[in-house]
DNA sequence: ACAATACTTCACCCGTGAGTGCAATATCGA
DNA sequence: TCGATATTGCACTCACGGGTGAAGTATTGT
């Protein structure tokens, strides 16, 4: 019904602008264009609402990791493996300091109290598939011979937050995003951490004091 | 005096564990062993309280990050670089996961917007003065050519969330911390791959695949 | 011992916001 | 067009918790 998207879309906006305990049903039901008394006959009640309205925008967020994901498979070879993790890790620190996800991991944790279940599918569903899709590439990329790679998993958590860590947490906590070159420039810089460890030999003797 | 010691106490117990809006300011006073009228005053109003009590447990958590400066002045050299390294990484990635500061992070990121002065106080401060901890000592060892450091302030932000940076996100969203063990294995895991870059030559010619 | 200061008691006001009941009205599918 | 279903309007209830007032009792320092 065209109603309950209403409501999801409106309640979203409002959530995440403002959190749980800043939005009023009777907000929700204004920015909708509807009545407290029809969201109430939609959802029973605000927890099933917020709840719902999560689930659907993890779903959403799911999405990022597989674009991430089909980055890999695109032909990655010992020549150009620093521009293409350059690739990966621009874009995987710039998704997530973009401000819907900040403001929806601020949501989460700070209601992780009251929804802990929430917060755990997000950290399952999005970080967690953003490492697991890293991982599958990283073991591919190890089993070509391409990066020496043993742990797969322990490289991707590398990579996602020598990459986005710093940022992340920033953002977390100040709300702010640092500058989109500054981002850039602090991923490149991660992947050139990233391979001095993890590159063919070859490639990781770099020069000087 | 000692009623408004007892106070804070008491509110950094129960915000701490409860949250801003969790908790009541009858609890606060029941646990101080006194009563909301008293609690009144001495502090105008909830908010003076709560931001009464932030500061100080941020002042507190200063504390770590000196800590941290001091291993940085004990003599390192090239040869106990690894060694002094895993220390200070698994000093840094179990200081960051206590319940204590997740509790606080996840209090002062869930009220960022309605305190938004704290919470970047205790990213200056805490997350702060841990990086600059960390520069100070790297940018030490670059002049000393115990190690390749040219940018010290992004080597010691990689270092740190290196070490660091999976557990903290997962205790923040999760609340869990992972088990010891994980938690130093990552963080060295966490500091070869920093040496692999910034180690003397020397160091960093690891072979295989 | 005696002020002054701190703390207690407790009844109170007040705004807020979740959630409901129900009759009236609009919408929509067949 | 008719009947079912969705939506409105609106007045309510209720719980909760922040914050106050004022008179009385305890502490404390000197």
């Amino acid at each position: 019904m065209r109603t309950r998207a209403a409501v999801i879309d409106a309640a979203r906006t409002l959530f995440l602008r403002h959190g749980y305990a800043g939005t009023t049903m009777e907000e929700i039901a204004a920015l909708a264009g509807l009545t407290k008394r029809t969201v109430y006959n939609n959802y029973a009640d605000k927890d099933a609402l917020f709840t719902q309205m999560v689930v659907e925008v993890i779903a959403f967020a799911e999405q990022f990791a597989n674009d991430l994901r089909e980055e890999f498979m695109v032909g990655i070879t010992t020549a150009n493996i620093r521009v293409a993790l350059d690739d990966v890790g621009r874009r995987l620190a710039l998704g997530i300091v973009r401000p819907e996800v900040v403001a929806l991991r601020r949501l989460l944790i700070g209601e992780a109290r009251a929804f802990p279940a929430l917060a755990r599918e997000y950290f399952d569903r999005a970080p967690g598939q953003v490492i697991e899709a890293l991982t599958d590439g990283f073991d591919y990329l190890g089993r070509e011979g391409v990066l020496r790679v043993t742990d797969a998993q322990r490289a991707a958590t590398q990579f996602a937050y020598l990459v986005a860590g710093e940022p992340l947490d920033r953002a977390m906590l100040i709300g702010t995003t640092p500058p989109k070159e500054y981002i850039i420039a602090n991923a490149q810089e991660g992947v050139r951490t990233f391979l001095a460890r993890y590159a063919r030999v070859k490639d990781s003797r770099r020069r000087r004091t």
